[in-house]
RNA sequence: GGGCUCGUAGCUCAGCUGGUUAGAGCGCGCGCUUGAUAAGCGUGAGGUCGGAAGUUCAAAUCUUCCCGGGCCCA
């Protein structure tokens, strides 16, 4: 074994540091990103990059990620970091594997939550919004969305995202309002805009329609009532002569009865009343229905004493029978049908539950799924309609008051059912109930006219289906779940009763209902918006758009706004249409999963109205962003990650590793530790191009070697490096990039820092420059840089760059400009990989052998060995033209074919391999360290033949 | 409550149409190196494959149920 005692010698000996080729580079070992990154954004701005780009790329295929917009309001969080680091991952990829992918960010500027930034203003001044004249109000809102696309612009340039930013798009600019405007124009002239009616919670306070996001709930107490409907057709004949009992806590709904819902997979009993507690409203012999799991809890809320069950059906066989109003023969003669609702539980009630379409969502859905009209009853006050029979007429009766208390319609409502003989019980219930966030008021539902896009007009449903099957879905899930959307949707409601946003722009008879279609009329109104915005559909008189040819005072102008996902989905028309430098339609729409609900599904819609086809070939999905331990961000849990945070301490590109190395098709964990994972995958990735970088220090052309004449260490690197190609090429193709970063990385520290680089040291750092071995290094270093900055370059853009201006500097100069270089054909060689996937089995068992010896402290440094391996023939046949001792980085090594002594260390999973431990023979050399036996026989009596013939 | 979806070592992920002792990298422990040095190398310990039942000669992989998480609806 080698002893201490060569350490002994360097000291006092001849120090031959200066003379080994040592790496060399300024690239620091520390990268300081969060100041380095704002100054290659700055070199970025001075050459222009997004403008070289376009002029460099000119005349290639187009790429075309069209962006999703953002909403204009507050800061980004983490999930916007995601998204858009995705999509310039994917945007510098296309562009590096050679498209003109050409990068419009946007942002989504209209709607509620701005509207209501504005108005919570106004509140804090005392002032009401009604007051405030709606272009004033709504230039507020405009001022609003463009602060926030400043702030959010600056913010996505930080990630390092590159794209357009200095013309991007926004959903409020004239142009687009004047696109939007056109797109309804279109759906009116095509007949798919009508005009119907649909249930809305609705202020009788405030007379107004509040969205689900402006109400809150909070304790309210109903009245409460059983009510008898009489059986007319019934569905199995064991259940004529009864009546099916519902439950209401909003008894001033059944007057817009229409039908009766019940749950198909409960069962369901008949029960005679065979005697009464006291003031009970139940008649003994009568014969009611209800849930059978709810025939005692109904029976003691009824005050009915004892009863006997007749018969037992299941709800689905109920299905079908028809039942009269309670107050047939007094104006409410119309069939009420028993149908079967996927909403009713059997928590409280019946099990039977009272439908009225025109006061609850569910009921609104149900009834239009049967065809079943939406009655309406009550007035913008909360009074009966005058056509109401019994409630209405001269003295309506109304729900609530200005104050939100209840009036009279209840009562009089339960009267009559009392009086029809029709109520059976009745109470008070506490429960939660909706109340407007302004006056704390309670709600109802009101049936309003709304403004709809119908499914079947021009077959949309169809068309939309047909698009879906024609686009591809990365993951493949998506598909399904869009589809199943589209499939089942209702009619599009796209009208808003609100005051930011583009007006449903349509002239509609005062007399008749009809919408004026005129193409010169339209045109003047998308003329006005072009110049004015939308703004000019409020501030215009009607003669402006209706000219000569009708008069003002037949035409009523609609001022309901459009819905906003109306809006984004027509980014397809005012963007991907109008710019000359995109294409329609777009290559690829990136969003998260929720927006399948959201922009996928609205722009599928809006074009296939309008166009007949999805205005993109590929949509694209990511999960969500959630904490360390799966769970969902939130202020109150304060387990939310700011991306601005990260870049401030860590820096964009580990922000930008992050996504890469996540599978971003589910939901992804963020957190502390998360984050600091990928800071350290980044300093691997970091040294290992500061390594290349010192190593290549004045790198000359000359040097090159062929690739015949190179060893096979280095030809197996550059078989490493095609089948990476082959990875790159796949990966980005798909979008895989969670798979080309394990496979980079893992290339970088397997292959590279553990295995090459650490073999090649003492030849690099000691062979002389013209050695062959070392010229077939530097050679491979050179392509492993070219090929290692450019793979990156999507991810890490800032360290890719730094990194590629460390060795070709200049102000034009950028990885970014580049494409992914080419591999030669002859780099692949699957047979040689063969081999040295062999050899690095052999190899385990020597450096295991080492490992013993280490421990033993009978060597330190491998160069210290020289074992003895013993092998089986076909193992040996793989170390054939191979240094072996330069493979294990010992000084020597001596393979003997045979199995070897009994004691000889061996690995249960390398079969044929021992290995007798043994000190390298001879004295160290003290420039390269290799202890060899011709130490001492040199020019310098310290150095070895290599090293004397490299320092002469 | 409904639709879709996820749950493999501390972390990020592989494990094709079911088939030998479940893999990788990181992190962690130990050791080496001190000429990539706030770096590099070696080596070791970590898993009831969310849980239960079932199908099968055989299940992380198929079925059902349950638990937990997520998105969208209601």
């Amino acid at each position: 074994m080698s002893t201490p005692q060569d350490k002994k010698t360097t000291e006092g000996g001849t120090d031959y540091r200066a003379t080994v080729f040592l790496p060399t580079t300024d690239f620091p070992m520390k990268a300081g990103l969060p100041a380095k990154e704002p100054e290659i954004l700055k070199h970025w701005a001075r050459l222009d990059l997004y403008r070289t780009l376009r002029e460099q790329s000119k005349g290639r295929e187009l790429f075309v990620l069209h962006d999703g917009p953002p909403y204009a309001n507050g800061n980004l969080h983490i999930g916007h970091a995601l998204n858009k680091i995705l999509k310039d991952v994917i945007n510098r990829s296309r562009q590096m594997m050679g498209f003109d992918a050409n990068y419009v960010p946007g942002w989504d500027c209209h709607g509620l939550p701005i509207e209501w930034k504005i108005e919570e203003k106004y509140r804090a001044a005392g002032k009401n919004k009604d007051d405030v004249p709606i272009a004033e109000f709504r230039q507020e809102c405009r001022d609003f969305a463009d602060h926030w696309v400043n702030v959010q612009r600056e913010e996505f340039k930080r990630f390092g995202v590159i794209g357009d930013w200095d013309n991007p798009y926004t959903t409020m600019s004239f142009a687009a309002e004047a696109q939007i405007v056109r797109e309804i124009q279109k759906f009116l002239m095509n007949g798919g805009l009508f005009k119907g009616s649909k249930p809305v919670l609705w202020s009788i306070v405030e007379r107004t329609a509040l969205a689900e996001a402006e109400v809150e709930y909070h304790e309210h107490t109903s009245d409460t009532v059983f009510v008898k409907f009489p059986v007319v057709k019934p569905a199995l004949p064991a259940l004529a002569g009864a009546a099916i009992v519902i439950w209401t806590t909003t008894p001033w709904t059944l007057p817009g009865n229409r039908a009766i819902a019940l749950s198909a997979e409960a069962e369901y009993a008949r029960l005679r009343i065979d005697s009464l507690g006291e003031k009970s409203l139940a008649k003994v012999g009568d014969e009611i229905v209800v849930a059978a799991d709810l025939a005692e809890g109904t029976a003691r809320a009824c005050g009915i004493a004892t009863w006997s069950e007749l018969a037992r059906f299941k709800g689905a066989d109920l299905v079908g029978t028809v039942c009269a109003h309670p107050l047939r023969g007094q104006g409410y003669d119309f069939d009420v049908p028993v149908l079967a609702g996927d909403f009713v539980t059997m928590d409280a009630g019946t099990g039977f539950v009272h439908i009225a379409p025109g006061h609850g969502a569910d009921d609104y859905n149900l009834g239009t799924a049967n065809g079943i009209e939406v009655p309406h009853t009550v007035d913008e006050d909360g009074r009966y309609f005058r056509h109401v029979p019994l409630f209405g007429g001269d003295k309506p009766a109304r729900v609530f008051d200005d104050a939100g208390k209840p009036v009279d319609a209840n009562r009089r409502v339960m009267e009559a059912m009392a009086q029809a003989g029709a109520l059976v019980g009745r109470g008070r219930l506490r429960h939660q109930y909706p109340h407007s966030w302004r006056s704390k008021a309670p709600l109802i539902f009101r049936n309003t006219p709304q403004w709809f896009i119908s499914m079947a007009t021009n077959d949309l449903r169809k068309k939309a289906l047909a698009a879906i099957e024609a686009t591809e879905f990365f993951p493949a899930q998506g598909r399904n779940r869009l589809y199943s959307m589209i499939e089942q949707r209702p009619d599009w409601v796209i009208s808003r009763q609100r005051a930011w946003g583009v007006p449903i722009t349509v002239f509609e008879h005062k007399e008749t209902g009809e919408l004026l279609r005129d193409e010169a009329v339209n045109e003047r109104v998308v003329q006005a918006c072009l110049k004015g915005g939308a703004d000019a559909w409020f501030t215009a008189k009607p003669e402006d758009f209706l000219g000569n040819q009708y008069n003002p005072a037949e035409w009523k102008m609609v001022t309901d706004i459009l819905d906003v996902w109306f809006d984004s989905g027509s980014t397809h028309a005012f963007v991907l249409e109008q710019r000359p430098d995109l294409k329609w339609p777009a290559s690829l729409y990136l969003e998260g999963s929720d927006q399948h609900r959201g922009w996928f599904h609205s722009s599928l819609l809006e074009s296939c109205g309008t166009r007949g086809r999805a205005p993109y070939d590929a949509v694209l999905t990511h999960g969500f962003t959630l904490d360390e331990k799966g769970r969902k961000m939130s202020k109150s849990l304060g387990n939310a990650v700011e991306p601005a945070d990260v870049i401030k301490q860590s820096g964009a590109d580990i922000l930008r590793l992050w996504v890469v190395s996540t599978d971003y098709t589910e939901d992804q964990s963020v957190g502390p530790a998360i984050i600091q994972a990928n800071a350290d995958a980044y300093r691997r990735l970091r040294n290992t191009m500061r390594y290349l970088l010192g190593n290549l220090a004045g790198f000359q052309e000359s040097e090159r070697l062929p690739h015949a004449e190179m060893p096979p260490l280095e030809r197996w690197v550059l078989h490493r490096l095609a089948e990476l190609d082959r990875v790159v090429k796949e990966s980005c193709q798909a979008y895989d990039f969670h798979r080309m970063y394990v496979a980079l990385y893992n290339f970088c520290a397997v292959d590279l820092s553990s295995f090459y680089f650490d073999i090649r040291k003492d030849a690099v750092y000691c062979d002389a420059p013209t050695s062959t071995r070392r010229r077939a290094a530097r050679t491979v270093l050179d392509a492993l840089f070219m090929h290692l900055t450019a793979w990156l370059a999507p991810f890490i853009c800032f360290t890719a760059e730094e990194a590629w201006l460390a060795r070709f500097p200049g102000e034009k100069s950028s990885v970014h400009l580049r494409t992914f270089p080419d591999v030669p054909a002859e780099w692949l060689d699957p047979a040689l990989a063969a081999t040295w996937d062999e050899i690095r089995d052999i190899r385990r068992v020597v450096t295991g052998a080492l490992e013993i010896e280490r421990k033993e402290k009978r060597i330190g440094s491998s160069l210290q060995a020289g074992p003895v391996v013993y092998l089986s023939g076909e193992r040996r046949a793989a170390l054939e033209g191979i240094d072996f001792a330069e493979t294990c980085i010992t000084s020597g090594i001596e393979t003997i074919e045979g199995d070897g002594p009994a004691d000889a260390f061996r690995l249960p999973d390398v079969s044929g391999v021992a290995v007798v431990s043994k000190a390298a023979a001879g004295h160290k050399c003290q420039r390269c360290w290799q202890v060899l036996p011709e130490v001492g026989k040199q020019r310098k009596p310290d150095l070895c033949r290599r090293c004397d013939d490299a320092v002469a």
